[in-house]
DNA sequence: CATAGATGTAACAAAAATGGTTACATCAAG
DNA sequence: CTTGATGTAACCATTTTTGTTACATCTATG
């Protein structure tokens, strides 16, 4: 295991999805979405939660249940789907504070704050840029013919 | 504790022996160091090791031991720092393999990978940006007077 | 109206990463 | 040869991440 790997299955999830739709409008479960992932069910729907929450998804109930997307694929960004996600940015402050009587340790937390918050800034701005049918069609450009789901 | 502070801590230590050396040309000991990061002396040695590793620092043994700039402050840019470090990306890939006999599960690590790697490329020129000497000075404008380190 | 099949979520377990700590061999100026 | 620091291994505690089990809840449909 390396890094977290959230935004990733997140991306997996919606590009899924976007294929699927493009044949029939129903609902997919978080079962066949995690045969695809190859994860546990559990773990598709907790990221499709934060998903819903943040209106990327709709969650239908009761028989004939599952998930749709509620935007197309070319108006869904990484941008949007790293917000839903509500993730920290990659480079955190210390792990206990410096020492205050020190000016360096009085003084580099804002410093490095500007830093690290010019640099999310890039990082989201960078994401916006491509959108899960973007993705999708990168994805699909591998492997021209089958579409064995 | 939140995400890893690692280039928090080498910034600081590069930033406190920046300063230091304004005044002396005197090698720092890592337990000098320690107190102004707040941590334990073999935590800043694991990180000095590494910036020694990559040519920012020189480590000298024996009597009157410690640590010296190998670079000028102003030589040494976070990208510099970054690299040091040797740390992922902010984002990885799937935990375990997606499923290959998906055709979405097959092609979208390249897919995300391109994606990732330019965003890699974009966080580096930006940290390419800024040296030490130019987050010293940050740091150091928040108390203009007193240095009591 | 009961049922089937899925969501939504809590609770827990396993594994990895991170930061901290102790211990100690090694080195070189004095 | 002594001293004080480096350099590194080994270990522990805490947190994060991912996976898993369990179960209450919901609704189209027979």
């Amino acid at each position: 295991m390396s890094a977290n790997s959230r935004l990733t299955v997140a991306v997996h999830i919606l590009s899924w999805m976007a294929l699927v739709a493009r044949k029939r409008a129903d609902p997919v479960t978080s079962e066949r979405i995690a045969l695809s992932v190859n994860t546990n069910p559990v773990v598709i729907r907790r990221t499709l939660g934060l998903l819903h929450k943040a209106g990327l998804v709709r969650s239908h109930r009761g028989v004939n249940a599952g998930w749709t997307l509620a935007k197309s694929a070319a108006a869904i960004t990484l941008r949007d789907v790293s917000a839903a996600l509500e993730q920290e940015g990659p480079f955190g402050l210390h792990a206990s504070p410096p020492n205050p009587g020190c000016p360096v340790g009085r003084g580099i937390q804002p410093a490095l704050s500007r830093v690290y918050g010019s640099l999310d800034h890039l990082i989201q701005q960078h994401l916006a840029r491509t959108t899960i049918e973007q993705v999708l069609a990168d994805t699909l450009s591998m492997t021209p013919g089958s579409n064995g789901i």
